[in-house]
DNA sequence: CAATTTTTATTTGTCTGACATTTAAAAGTC
DNA sequence: GACTTTTAAATGTCAGACAAATAAAAATTG
């Protein structure tokens, strides 16, 4: 295994590096659990400092590219990357990316309920007993008189993460997670109008009595009175912030 | 702008800083292009040496979340997060996490379609006349006999991502980055088969037929045939690997 | 005085060398 | 043979230095 970095670039040396051994990762040079050399190694093979080799390797794992381990028998090694970092990943950049761009609440709105309603279908089809009472309890939790916006905030996204498991299918629910779970902020913004959770619990019910049925249908006409309702919601409050009587 | 870490946790510092200043951005404490303090500034903060806090600051900047200048007015500025920054790491990510999962043929390619069926009404609803002849001129590319396999593929994937695109959406864009992009490697698997390319540029001629007159069932069926015929190939593929003829 | 050039201060990028800590294997001991 | 101790190798951290880039300040010049 041998990785160059060209000399001829501007970039940082470490950014040059982590890039070669980026590349070596996805081209299939590195397989996974293999141990990269040792940090004094990989200095001499590239010719820089330990230092600039460990902000290099850093790099890497920030994004679960590798991870490291100390001792005799320790080093770098490649990491799988699991459904489950690629998952969290995910909810942290669409979090960003919704956050500092000033995305549209309708856009986000949209492209939320576009991917969900793709999912109602299969998770119609193919949805168990345990995340169908995994949704009920939600619900359940959702009524409660005492809850904080908060509580019922990450209720709701555990509601749809159910659904949207529902499909059996990890691809699916990796792709999902950002499109669920960042909306947690941008909703906030609207829940704290507290008398809307009634509507929303029936509508979740409505949901989760035809996924119980496994009518495909219901699912997704109860989804699209959700995102309408959702809409309407954020209209009013944006309706009355413009003029706050 | 004070921020501590936990100096019990046994994690590593530079991860623990990282994790500090990521949680600072997250919660809307440092804005976008606001400046960090210098390296030696944040050394004495988090009583660490300078070179731990180099290794944060990679971290976060393999993140995309600050970028760096040298010089002067130089130091780490909280980066905003453009779309194509976050579009491309979720390539990354969901390339990576495609290969090293070995994940099912199936699964991926019924996680891709159902994502882009989503797409498929709001871009017969909306797509742009620049957008229907991205598509055309790619049909026509995909039409030219001495085309490589590779060729073909990254034809294929440009005339998704104009289908996907047509939606309007960039959130809607961001998230189908992924499916569509990251599965071009499995489908390298399958188009190798090259006489089927006749049946997917019929088929591809089909989608933007429907999307030129707006109807928006047309193309979801047009999608569902080219799901079915796309696993039929796997299948047909992972047949004839089973028993070479 | 205005324009240009030079200097200077600040900041990141990189290097060297050292020590601390963790870990597993090797060596030693009973 | 089972247990303890030692050792070696690797990452984690530190201190201090110099290089390179960059913009502002100072000096120079027409």
């Amino acid at each position: 295994m041998t990785m160059k970095i060209d000399p001829q670039s501007s970039a940082d040396l470490s950014a040059q590096i982590a890039q070669a051994i980026r590349d070596a990762i996805i081209s299939g040079q590195l397989i996974v659990d293999e141990r990269l050399p040792s940090e004094s190694e990989l200095a001499d093979q590239f010719k820089v400092s330990r230092p600039t080799v460990r902000e290099a390797l850093k790099r890497l794992a920030a994004q679960s590219l590798i991870r490291t381990q100390r001792g005799a028998t320790g080093g770098a090694f490649v990491n799988r990357l699991s459904f489950e970092d690629a998952y969290s990943q995910q909810v942290t950049t669409s979090t960003l990316l919704l956050s500092m761009n000033a995305v549209n609440f309708d856009t986000a709105c949209e492209a939320r309920y576009a991917l969900e309603r793709a999912c109602a279908p299969l998770s119609a089809q193919r949805r168990t007993a345990d995340q169908l009472a995994t949704m009920r309890a939600e619900i359940f939790r959702q009524a409660q008189p005492g809850l904080t916006d908060e509580a019922f905030c990450a209720s709701d996204v555990a509601f749809h993460r159910a659904l949207v498991d529902g499909a059996g299918n990890p691809v699916l629910s990796y792709q999902l997670a950002g499109a669920v779970e960042a909306m947690q902020p941008l909703m906030n913004m609207i829940t704290f109008t507290a008398r809307s959770r009634e509507q929303i619990i029936a509508l979740h019910t409505a949901i989760a009595d035809a996924l119980e049925t496994q009518d495909a249908r219901k699912v997704d006409a109860a989804l699209v009175k959700l995102e309408v309702y959702t809409r309407q919601l954020a209209q009013d409050v944006a309706e009355k912030r413009r003029k706050p009587a």
